[in-house]
DNA sequence: CAACTTAACGTCATTATGACGCAAAGTAAA
DNA sequence: TTTACTTTGCGTCATAATGACGTTAAGTTG
């Protein structure tokens, strides 16, 4: 049985699409490349696959030992292929997604070291590769994902209000939604559960907190949202 | 500038899962294997990636010479990283699947070399490597994916019954479905346009004709089935 | 022309959704 | 202590979508 060590294979790569939700604002982590190509402009996380590494474990690798993050939500993107999409010869680069709350890090905004940086989807600098791509294939995908899966729940506190909820939703959808019909759909379907407390601190009458519901059966949670 | 040609990368190959919908049934095609290891064992097409090739490429590449196969449906499917799943080495596969009509190829049932050979999707032999896996997860987005893309008049001739395109959409989600709200659905919603032709030959009442509305905006399209 | 089968069309109750109105709770200003 | 203001929470109504199912029409076979 002959082995394929010998043969001329691309490089592989795993990058790291790392989406918070912050000041009202979906934001994507970025690195500043010190190196060529491409130095001092804006990357996403990466690694080269080790030979024998996981695909997950190179995202622990990148996301625990530079960034201090772990168990956080991760999902494989998409697989980018481009011949010329790193001067340095060819590069194959499996994407993967990650959702945290950086209210949970020391990765909120002006806590970093200033080569880590947080940047609103809708402000994005010109990242360096195809990363740009990249980003907008992960930010498609989440669109898709939270309509059919509690995948936001992610990126807010364990406890939040139906407002920060909705909130989240308009963000990443792009497109705004009735409050009281959001407020009708989660709570009659169940997808968040009271938990009793209120929001303290306020200006104004002080919302409930909820939760979100655990037993829900996965394939009960769907919206029927057209995106604009 | 450096390159990456002198580390060891993984082998990189790309599987296809080519999908063919065939006696009422939802088929698979595969390829016994000659070779060691798994001589004798039924696999996925597949090819290593050329070290100038896109993915699509070697999808083409294997499509078309080995099986004579080209206009057809492919996406992007997944990309499998498990360390051992090929005894000879590292091997990522990036996996793509493909929608085809059988009808237009001289693949049918029989009119094949008896190294290939299509087999329903509930009647698999154990296929060699992880290509049960890859097999299951190309099932499952098919699944996710007709309910809200207009994908499956891949598998279909261009001009269908709406008896056609339900038995094929039962047969994919492994679910009956009411035939009066399955037809009032798709003629609604304008997802098929009556060609004005009818089927003739038949023992009963000619059914017309139908075929797919290339002007229906794509977020249009969206079915609200749950998976049985 | 009777029997049989599949296609085509229709009905009705229930549920989901979109578009709103209005009262309650809380803070801050008068 | 009112009053103004803002956000939350609850409710209504019309319309659209869905599930369940009955009836008639078109075609073949005996």
């Amino acid at each position: 049985m002959k082995t394929f060590d010998q043969y001329q294979n691309p490089a592989l790569a795993v990058d790291l699409v790392v989406l918070g939700y912050q000041l009202g604002q979906l934001q994507v982590l970025l690195l500043n490349r010190k190196e060529a190509p491409f130095a001092n402009r804006w990357t996403l996380p990466g690694a080269f696959l080790q030979f024998t590494e996981t695909f997950q474990q190179t995202c622990h690798r990148i996301l625990d030992s530079k960034l201090g993050m772990r168990n956080l939500y991760l999902e494989q993107l998409y697989s980018f292929d481009q011949p010329d999409r790193d001067p340095r010869g060819r590069v194959i680069a499996v994407a993967y997604y990650a959702l945290i709350n950086p209210a949970n890090y020391k990765t909120a905004a002006g806590t970093m070291a200033n080569d880590v940086k947080w940047f609103p989807v809708h402000e994005l600098p010109d990242p360096a590769f195809d990363h740009q791509n990249i980003i907008q294939t992960a930010l498609k995908r989440l669109q898709a994902k939270i309509l059919y899966q509690p995948t936001g729940f992610e990126l807010l506190d364990q406890d939040f209000t139906i407002a920060d909820i909705q909130e989240l939703y308009e963000c990443i959808l792009g497109r705004e939604l009735d409050r009281r019909n959001f407020r009708r759909k989660f709570l009659d379907a169940r997808y968040i559960l009271p938990t009793g407390a209120k929001r303290g601190n306020l200006k104004n009458r002080h919302p409930e907190l909820y939760r979100f519901n655990k037993d829900l059966p996965l394939q009960k949670f769907h919206l029927n949202i057209e995106l604009p």
